[in-house]
DNA sequence: CTAGAAGTTAGAGCGCGCTCTAAGTCAAGC
DNA sequence: GCTTGACTTAGAGCGCGCTCTAACTTCTAG
């Protein structure tokens, strides 16, 4: 085990910053880190694998309190291995029906990106079959969408 | 067109509050809703399908910084088609992205579940065969495990 | 006519997750 | 010995996205 991470390298290798690394110990998210003479923080390897795990939760947006319960009963020993599965399961459950939630407005957005591309054709044949006008008003100009669109098929 | 929802009407509809619709018509998320006598908001099918797609932007973590860009150039008419369909394809490059991040802690999070599953059973078999003692070291415990794991195969 | 419910506004307040400041300590290099 | 620079602390401040308050008006039912 390599004891011997700075803060700043943490933060390096985390993408979190020193000033939040300290903040999640002070909150207690992190267990106290040992420290080098001189009161210096110096991050274990194991340190790390927790940090990364918290990077997890984060990503999967779980709530910061949460994350302290988690933490707690992380530090109260194996006893409590049932209750952070649950809380995980719990956690899981929610995040799998996020995916889904933004999986399907995802593809609600590549629906309509795709209604602005045929827009956005109709608009480039008017302008090619027509007097070249682009100012004119947006009724006229969906008045003709579909019978452009229909002439490019 | 049905012309005639409520605000409150609304706010049951689509989940968000009263306040939440009148904060985002403020702000200029939603254009100036149509008024009854008095008034009170009236709220048209248009303006639903509005509201419906800035949820979407929201379930997919879009800004309102961004969304207000959006609304604005969508209140500026078809010439700003172009502008906003890059705007949407920018977006749910970050949304993909998001999803995929969130797959993959997800998966992360199934394997230590996993990994807690195996453990407590291996605690629950110890309980049988041993004296019983719930209050051994997790040291021992997880010495153990190995041994109990690949004897439940 | 009156009471009560439901709406209106401008603006203050809040919870979250950082983010930064100020003042100080410490180790190393000149 | 002194400077430089990286670190330390407690605590203040901030941006986001609402959320609520206070004071007021209007509509509806009895």
């Amino acid at each position: 085990m390599e004891s011997h991470l700075s803060i700043d390298e943490v933060a390096r290798r985390t993408g979190l910053t020193a000033h939040t690394l300290r903040y999640y110990e002070r909150i207690g998210l992190i267990a106290p880190v040992a420290r080098a003479a001189g009161g210096q923080r110096r991050y274990a390897a194991s340190d790390m694998a927790w940090i990364e795990f918290l990077l997890r939760l984060r990503t999967t947006h779980m709530p910061i309190g949460k994350m302290q319960t988690f933490a707690k009963l992380r530090g109260a020993g194996d006893r409590t291995v049932s209750e952070r599965r649950q809380m995980l399961e719990a956690h899981l459950t929610d995040v799998l029906a996020n995916i889904e939630a933004m999986r399907q407005s995802a593809e609600s957005l590549r629906v309509k990106i795709a209604y602005y591309r045929a827009f956005e054709q109709s608009l480039a044949s008017n302008s090619n079959t027509d007097e070249g006008d682009v100012h004119e008003t947006p009724k006229s100009l969906r008045a003709r969408t579909r019978k452009t669109a229909r002439n490019r098929r």
